[in-house]
DNA sequence: TATTTCACG
DNA sequence: ACGTACGTGAAATAG
């Protein structure tokens, strides 16, 4: 069975223009249109099959419309360049589609597709056509559909005959009277005057055509008969401009328009070149096993590739050492399999200088005869060009082998050049620079459960790639830095802290199980009781932890009137919850139910995991690549979000401990960090003279919003300032405000109002700073700490509002993590010069939590909070509040 | 593997 | 008119 696809180009393309935001590849080509074109064609391939495809596009500007009516299409706003580009790209692509096209000059899309329908219906051949324009309708019947794009490109809504009857009350022939009537103002068709689509369609069901409309003028009367005597002509003509011409000479076969899948190499190249990685991997074009592997071969054909695997190549590891030792260049890739560094298995390194690698498995390092290759890893001057040297330090500690000199990180380095994207891969960095191709690591290894470490020759030649990449990255990435702005930032911060950050983690911080299991088995005996009363209240077992069955008891065995839903039924979040506490008593013990069984699960039994059996200490993992503001984040355990707000969590904190007898636990965190960024980043005098004064910001606040003395503030107003401040900070909304204030809209945004008319110079900022982003397309910290926002400028509303309010907040969030990161360099540094044996153990965000012997108590109570204070000099004082006791909990 | 919920700053 | 607070990670359930 034929089934023929007739898509309208031009149509189409134009919509998925203004449809997609503004995407460009890294050579700065405009690419939404064709990629909104392109997810629109497989969807509509996939779901129809057609066995024959054509795309039909517009030609030369001048149609034998023209000629009766010059005007036709005039008007139109010229196409814009960034769309017209785009055209031949795309025509390019449908090659590699295989799919075949037609343009004839003198004659538009539609005209193409209207003579192929005809051909389709005097053939009976079922054909589908999509366009972006309802003018096609008139084409429709009873082999013939038309798909008509909506919501942009996305979907398309299918008219038949039958659907065309139901909406219009019309037969497809009469959409051509419908235009005539109504007109069409983008194609500049003029119809008559004062009628639009509802006058339109009321003649159309009384008289059927635009002709006997004409006929029966005498029957309508006022200024609709004034109109259409008056304008008889442009209806006429504008019915005949609707109509779709279908004798165009059409001169292909139809056999050329056969359509037997795409060409998936060429399209794959394509698709690279436009950068459509989502699209590569949905068609699993990048990793063909095959092609991959040839890929690899040819990219590693121009490597001169020496394996060490014994002693028997002593004379190559020789030769490697004294190329080290001549040259300050290198690519070193050590390869640590596994997400976690103080669990990751190292299988294999590669080192790449002047024109040669050097590929060995990681046992090689262990040998005697590599200890000339022990010492230059372990030397400082030696500098080490590397990817994710963080992680290769950990685990090489772990193994027993140092690891110092690190000089360069091609990870660190592209997270600084845009922290947003997403997996920081060697092979990703490598692509983006426009390096030949480095096969992905999914590729090599295979992913997930497939995971498998390949044959020793694969393995060398992957790393060795990886090493080459590296070294030849090292450059790039520098001097990207350097044009950026953002030399300093990595090579006076980002660079050191990352050795730092591997030394906190390696030292670990001690936990007392027993603390934990205690704490395990008091929550175990409360769960249980809660449980009992849960089923008993529901008159029924169930599983409380799932969202879903919860859902159904509460909603429809209790009927509670359920309030918001998620994507997949009811929600039951807290915020739900709390709401419906008033209406059964099983409610709260829902919520109890809830809050001990997360202390259960990720505080108790999680941490007890994490606890390394010979030690007793848990070792986190910073990362420093992940948080697009240039925050840190923490995993293996995450060591930031230990439970501090409520009293049952807080007592997790207890089984923190000093690792040495006597010691002591010292934290210090920064007052209102974020606040005090803003004040000095707005300038704003008011906010920057409390701050001077060192006032409660969230009172002096209330004061000035409430126009109130400081004796007046009562808690709820505080509580409402204090609201306000956090607002600003996220980059507030009226709504957002009022959720968390539990408010209306209209009184939370008379607060930002007011708020905004104290603190004028943030209102100047949060202006300042929006501009600022639509005009360069990213924001900076006062560090130069970048992060592009692609969506600044979009149409689509929510993504624009999204990209706007985190404007506004990574400034404020990004520069107090550059100046905790700061206090991190200086704190290590003055431990080291004064030779002192207290220990920097973990980062919190705005918090320093160190191990401190007795004798160094005193000094270290004032120092940490002198140092982070003095960490970064701006127009207000920065402030750290210190304590100290026997373990985390008692520090507060 | 995705979704929901909740812990932290 | 649009539908929202900013940044993270882990655990459990469900598909």
């Amino acid at each position: 069975m034929e089934k023929w696809m007739l898509i309208d180009g031009n149509s189409i393309i134009y919509r998925a223009f203004f449809a997609i935001p503004p995407l460009t590849n890294s050579s700065g080509s405009h690419t939404n249109a064709i990629f909104g074109f392109t997810t629109m064609l497989l969807k509509l391939l996939e779901q129809e099959k057609p066995t024959h495809v054509l795309v039909a596009f517009d030609a030369g500007k001048v149609t034998f419309r023209h000629e009766g009516y010059a005007e036709y299409k005039g008007g139109r706003q010229k196409t814009p360049p960034e769309l017209s580009e785009q055209f031949p790209v795309l025509k390019e692509l449908l090659g590699a589609f295989n799919i075949s096209q037609y343009e004839l000059a003198g004659y538009e899309a539609d005209d193409i597709i209207g003579t192929l329908t005809k051909a389709a219906d005097d053939k009976g051949v079922e054909t589908f056509v999509v366009t972006g324009d309802k003018d096609m309708l008139q084409l429709a019947s009873e082999k013939v559909t038309i798909a008509v794009t909506r919501k942009g490109v996305s979907e398309v809504d299918l008219y038949t005959p039958e659907a065309i009857q139901e909406k219009y009350g019309l037969v497809p022939m009469q959409i051509i009277d419908l235009k005539g009537l109504m007109g069409d103002v983008s194609d500049n068709i003029p119809g008559v005057p004062g009628v639009g689509e509802k006058t339109a369609l009321k003649l159309l069901h009384e008289h059927g055509t635009v002709e006997n409309v004409l006929a029966n003028l005498d029957k309508l009367k006022g200024k609709l008969k004034e109109n259409i005597e008056t304008h008889k002509d442009d209806a006429e003509m504008s019915k005949k401009l609707a109509t779709i011409f279908r004798e165009v000479p059409f001169e292909k076969s139809i056999d050329e328009l056969s359509y037997a899948g795409y060409d998936g190499p060429k399209l794959a190249e394509a698709f690279r070149k436009l950068e459509f990685k989502s699209l590569i991997e949905r068609l699993q074009l990048g990793a063909e096993a095959g092609d991959m592997e040839e890929e690899a071969q040819a990219a590693a054909a121009d490597l001169s590739i020496h394996v060490i695997e014994s002693e028997q190549h002593k004379e190559a590891l020789d030769r490697l050492v004294d190329i080290l030792g001549k040259t300050d260049k290198n690519g070193l890739y050590i390869e640590a399999i596994g997400e976690n560094p103080h669990h990751a298995e190292l299988i294999g390194l590669a080192i790449a200088a002047e024109d040669a690698v050097f590929a060995m498995p990681y046992s090689v390092i262990k040998q005697p005869f590599a200890a000339k290759l022990r010492d230059w890893l372990e030397q400082a001057d030696k500098p080490k060009y590397g990817f994710d040297l963080h992680k290769v330090e950990l685990a090489l500690k772990w193994s027993g082998i140092g690891f110092e000199g690190s000089a360069f990180d091609v990870q660190l380095a592209a997270y600084l050049l845009d922290p947003t994207e997403a997996s920081q891969t060697l092979s990703g960095i490598n692509e983006k620079q426009g390096l030949s191709l480095l096969p992905p690591d999914e590729a090599v290894y295979g992913k997930g459960a497939k995971f498998k470490v390949p044959d020793a020759d694969t393995l060398y030649r992957h790393l060795s790639l990886k090493a080459e990449a590296v070294r030849k990255l090292v450059p790039l990435l520098t001097e990207e830095l350097s044009n950026t702005g953002m030399s300093k930032l990595y090579f006076d911060m980002e660079h050191p802290l990352s050795r730092i950050l591997a030394g906190m983690e390696f030292q670990g911080i001690k936990v007392k199980s027993e603390e934990l299991e205690a704490l395990g088995r008091n929550l175990e005996g409360q769960l249980t009781t809660i449980i009992s009363n849960v089923y008993k209240l529901a008159g029924m077992e169930f599983n409380i932890g799932s969202p879903k069955q919860l859902g159904e008891v509460l909603f429809e065995k209790l009927g509670l009137p359920a309030k918001k839903k998620t994507k997949t039924g009811y929600s039951t979040d807290a915020e739900v919850l709390e709401e419906l506490a008033p209406y059964h008593d099983i409610i709260p013990l829902i919520l109890h139910y809830r809050q001990l069984s997360k202390l259960q699960s990720t505080y108790v039994e999680g941490l007890l995991k994490e606890v390394r059996k010979e030690t007793g200490k848990i070792h986190t993992y910073y990362r420093q690549t992940i948080a697009a503001t240039g925050r840190l984040s923490s995993q293996f355990p995450n060591l930031q979000n230990i439970p501090i707000r409520l009293e049952e969590g807080r007592q997790i904190r207890k089984a923190f401990v000093p690792s040495e007898p006597g010691w002591s636990i010292v934290a210090a965190d920064y007052s209102q960090i974020e606040l005090r960024v803003l004040a000095h980043i707005a300038d704003d005098e008011n906010m920057k003279e409390a701050f001077i004064h060192d006032m409660d910001i969230h009172t002096k606040t209330a004061m000035d919003v409430f126009g109130v003395t400081a004796e007046e503030v009562d808690s709820n107003m505080r509580r409402s300032a204090k609201a306000v401040n956090f607002g600003i900070v996220y980059g507030i909304s009226d709504f957002g405000l009022s959720q968390n204030l539990g408010i209306t809209r209209n009184e939370a945004g008379k607060f930002i109002s007011d708020y905004k008319e104290v603190f004028k110079g943030v209102r100047q900022y949060m202006l300042d700073i929006v501009q600022q982003a639509k005009r360069d397309g990213y924001v900076a910290t006062l560090l130069e700490r970048r992060r592009y926002l692609n969506d600044i400028n979009a149409s689509n509303f929510n993504l624009r509002s999204f990209a706007e309010r985190t404007a506004m907040n990574t400034p404020i969030q990004g520069t107090a993590a550059d100046i905790i990161k700061l206090a991190m360099v200086h704190m290590d540094a003055t431990l080291r010069e004064r030779k002192l044996k207290s220990r920097m153990l973990l980062q919190v965000h705005d918090e320093l939590v160190f191990e401190v012997p007795q004798d160094e108590l005193e000094l270290m109570k004032t120092l940490v909070p002198e140092v982070m204070a003095g960490a970064l000099k701006l127009d207000v004082p920065l402030k750290a509040d210190m304590s100290f006791g026997d373990n985390w909990y008692e520090a507060k």
